[in-house]
DNA sequence: GGAATAGTGTCTTTAAGACAATATCTC
DNA sequence: GAGATATTGTCTTAAAGACACTATTCC
């Protein structure tokens, strides 16, 4: 950094006081929709309006560890191993938080199907919202929660990330529907099978077969779980949308 | 973010001092070599060390606009038009700093060829040097370069920002380079050419055609400047390394 | 003239997408 | 049995990559 700033500013003092906190944008899939984890609320400013789960950075703590904490915090869990978290981007303009200079970094995270975070102690008052009823949140929320979806969806095309939404055993059905769901349109059934048993390490089969078929009937699927694939070669695109080229 | 926490921090003098700076991967092309911005470190920590440009977010100042003064400062242009700048990622371990906790921003800039910064008055100390030699910096600045290479060389993929390291006018053999430059590989100049070309919206025609052909021999190449697509549909993608999936 | 580059043409291989077919389940 | 699903097969088209060829231009 430019030496003549960071003396000017070396006793802690001479700058205005800034904090740093995490927002984590929490996604999941329930009941087939995409949903995010919300807290109410309590106090002012924004008091009675829905906001992403976060807090403050504590002293000796990095941002991943806080983000992390934040999660389990909200979501009661601790058994976090299968969850995806990610940095997304730092939001930090003057006046995003009326008391004073706010930067969020905030972050993005997968998980799978959870129990209903309200059903654990501490943090009741959290929830799971479907992303399109989740309008009109605290500070600059909306933009984080816009930036974390459009990262997800990008996410889903090059990585294997869509199996963190699954759980630990799943069927290629599973998972077709969870493409569905965070890209908002159905894929085709057939090509979808084949195109991810042909991508290496996406997946692998557990040579299990489900213990029954579709609600609606259909044979036993078999079973798969995440392969050891980091990136998918050759990526699975989403339908081309000409309109966001331009 | 979480109620308890914001209320029992919300005098600013509770928690300790936080600062917040940004600092710049600047990237650019010099004599076939891609080349990073850095500036020599005269105070400690880290005197005499070299770092990446940056510097604190001032009162009322927002994420971009600071690195975008840090960019202006140290390269001595006020032209930075056809400067492209995206934030890159936040770092903040505790201790990276030895000083205070200090959060910085990153920044990832592509640049055309610019005049050596050292000849502007103000931004004496900074320089343009090839990335392979920018090792041993100061801060966690080793980190930040290599995360803002990985960057740049995935953007080139799915976006134009290639042009952004070209002048207004340039020939695709030039844009070749580019991609060979940051991506470290020679590309197949027919498949290329015809690639580029066959992307709608990545060059358009100037109509005109260079005054003199390359300097070993060779036609009058055609001149182009960038079209108006933000993304490559289809994508050009970096020569399949296996290695990077798993 | 010799060598290098710009730009095009052709062919092969891979992958995506549309569509069909079959077997297997659930209700 | 009716209807839905899992899985595989086939065909078409788009795109990538390898290679070859011609016309230009610099030295």
């Amino acid at each position: 950094m430019g030496e003549k700033e960071f003396l000017a500013s070396y006793d802690p003092g001479a700058y205005p006081a800034v904090a740093v906190t995490t927002d984590v944008v929490a996604l999941t899939i329930r009941d087939a929709r995409l949903c995010v984890l919300l807290v109410e609320r309590a106090e002012h400013p924004f008091a009675g309006r829905r906001a992403l789960p976060g807090g403050f950075v504590r002293p000796d703590e990095g941002l991943d560890a806080a983000a992390l904490r934040e999660l389990a915090e909200e979501t009661g869990v601790g058994a976090l191993e299968r969850v995806h978290l990610e940095q997304l981007k730092t939001y930090g303009n003057p006046g995003r938080d009326p008391r004073m200079r706010v930067f969020s970094v905030a972050y993005l995270a997968f998980a799978p199907s959870l129990p209903d975070p309200s059903a654990g102690g501490d943090a009741a008052g959290a929830y799971w919202v479907p992303v399109e009823e989740a309008t009109n949140l605290a500070f600059d929320h909306d933009d984080v929660l816009a930036d974390g979806l459009e990262r997800a969806r990008a996410k889903l095309e090059y990585t294997p990330l869509a199996t963190t939404f699954a759980g630990d055993e799943f069927t290629i059905s599973e998972l077709r529907q969870i493409y569905a769901v965070v890209w908002g349109e159905e894929l085709h059934a057939g090509n979808f099978h084949r195109k991810v048993l042909s991508v290496p390490g996406f997946v692998e089969s557990t040579g299990e077969t489900a213990t029954r078929g579709g609600e609606r009937g259909g044979p036993k699927p078999k079973l798969y779980r995440a392969g050891d694939a980091r990136l998918l070669h050759p990526a699975l695109l989403r339908p081309t949308r000409e309109d966001d080229v331009r």
